[in-house]
DNA sequence: TATGAATGAGGCTTCATTCAT
DNA sequence: GATGAATGAAGCCTCATTCAT
């Protein structure tokens, strides 16, 4: 390995270090009451250290929160990509492919969700800057609509019953925010974590309700 | 009308003119990026004042919060009444009431609603004080205990598939949660609010899955 | 009595009442952390009313402390006139003399005398404004210079041993200021006071180091 | 010198930068009267600087008192010891005993000494926060009963007069209180500071009453 | 006269960010 | 590259004072 080799893998190593305390951080204080210096603090660097690798707090921020978008793109696109080429059968396969995506980008980085709630509720929060609220947008969007197109070709093709497939991808989407949601506020008090359990009951529940059979 | 009485009433109109103002701003930007002063030039008075009506930023955003937990606090009473006398004859009334209950306390004080959210989060956000955060817990714990009880009796009376009553409440409170916030996020764009649209959509859906039938 | 007289009287009490609160504050709490909101609660007048009769919360205070001061002076010249008719036959009655009417303006008001060493202490404290500064400066000297002119006298009587006056008028003044403010200090945890019992001790102590026998 | 030690060094000379301006201001305008601005300004650094070496203007006042106080009972712990060892032969050393430690004490630092005195009259003014309150009164008290041992067992050895001790120990007290007072007082006008002039006069003073002969 | 709502200057403190070493 | 001292903008809050009623 070259010294330069060395040199970038020891930098990645300190981001990665970095990024781990803060994302410890963020999460169990949320974005305002989370102070740079803690974050510092818990990954063993100076304050400079921090401000060397990430231009702001807000990039920092959002460096945690783009891989999980990613992630979560990654998975929607790959059963998108299954959709087309016919693999799932019926509304119920859908539904069950849905929490599954659902539930993989939960166990990707569970923090990482919590946080990227945040973004979800931007309406609600102005905790980052305009342009990068802007980008995080996009992306959120881009994920979205996805969604939508799988929802609404299973209408199409009769494996749901009519109805509009923006609201139903709503549904779907509402309803697992909301559930992370209560969950992480559970999770406080029972340290207990339910998501992946829950997921499982509402594919029961919606598959009863949604299809069309 | 006595000077007394005009003045009463006038510092009255001052105080919900100032809770007007923080709604509105507390709304858009979020607790953390809402400053008193900023509160304080839309409601037209000055920072003084403010604190004249109020102990603290907390106290007046709780002063938004409270009101909206109470009248939720009052529907769930109400149709838990209703409940224990029988007016519920299966799960789809059952299921009806609860969306009905959360829809009412939506048009009552939809800012509010969101607001709330905060506090369900506040496992991510430490937003407010601790003691103010006790405060509302414990309001909003109340709630969540009654709509618990009602789904508790509906699985016993054989309306409800069985199932572990606190996770169906977990169903549709974390429903009810991520839909205000979804179309919250989308009122942002839209504009338009589909909220109640979308409750009654829900009766279907899940009337269809979880009935025992 | 007339009705102008009715109103006078009527309005002096006022002054008086809301000056009764004030030396309960001031002397609590201390000139900064006592409000012109307290004062005015406990005198059972609005604040605007205690702006009506006093300019200012400085004029407030002060207006406590001229009366001690004045009283003061009042008791000095007094025992200056009585020494003038030669009515002191030796040092030992100059000491009690002194010891007696710094005790009479103790006893005159306990809580003003406290608020006075405040003044006192002006080269440390500037809890009022330099003009109201520069009024008491002039009355506590003059007061002053009384009991330096009484020493000095003594002293050429030969009732004191020789010494500089002014260092022996120091040496009551510093000693009862001292005296004063320790038994405040003790007050405060014993809630008795002690000062004329310790000025008796004093002149036992003082008569049989200072006299020329 | 490493640049670690010439850091460290550099960071203690700009506290101490600090701790003198604060000296002076809080010297001039008291507690309350004064600002953390100011004392930056006069520092020469940001208002930040000073927060980032003190904690707060408590923290700021307090580092000043301390060392003082921790002086005086370094030297009453001396004296004592002293006591003990049987140097002193009779009431007329042990009061120059006293009165020479207290006369070190005020050497050390005149300032700091003025500044403890307004925690002397703590009943009078609530100047520093409670738990900041607490600490310094537990270090008065302890350096109170130090002197009121000396005391307590010069009377025992019959070198005072029967008496209070207590009473006693406040008399020194209250007298150096006092003219340390006065002497500042004074210091406002003359520029010139007797105080250890005054010592050495009250011991000829105070020898010749308080003695058993 | 009396009231008390309203004001706004000013104080303390926090913290993201910069920069000399 | 790394450090951490230094900065200063900005936020919350208090309270003496004013003024319309």
């Amino acid at each position: 390995m070259s010294t330069a080799e060395r040199r970038a893998k020891e930098k990645n190593k300190r981001m990665t270090e970095i990024q781990k305390a803060a994302r410890k951080v963020f999460w169990k204080k949320g974005y305002h009451d989370t102070t740079v210096e803690e974050i510092a603090r818990k990954a063993q660097v100076s304050k400079g250290t921090v401000y060397f690798y990430f231009r702001s707090k807000d990039d920092l921020y959002v460096s945690l929160i783009i891989p999980m978008i990613e992630n979560l793109h990654s998975f929607l696109q790959q059963m998108e990509a299954r959709f087309e080429e016919g693999r799932f059968k019926n509304g119920e396969e859908v539904i069950k492919g849905i929490i599954e995506v659902l539930g993989q980008a939960y166990k990707f980085d569970p923090e990482a969700l919590n946080i990227f709630q945040i973004f979800q509720i931007e309406g609600l929060f102005s905790v980052i800057s305009q342009p990068t609220k802007e980008r995080l947008k996009k992306l959120g969007q881009t994920n979205f609509k996805i969604l939508r197109r799988i929802i609404s070709r299973s209408v199409n093709l009769g494996y749901f019953q009519p109805g509009d497939p923006v609201q139903l991808a709503d549904l779907f989407w509402g309803l697992f925010l909301g559930l992370v949601q209560l969950e992480q506020a559970k999770f406080q008090l029972t340290k207990k974590n339910h998501l992946l359990e829950m997921l499982e009951a509402l594919v029961l529940s919606l598959s009863k309700g949604l299809l069309n059979k």
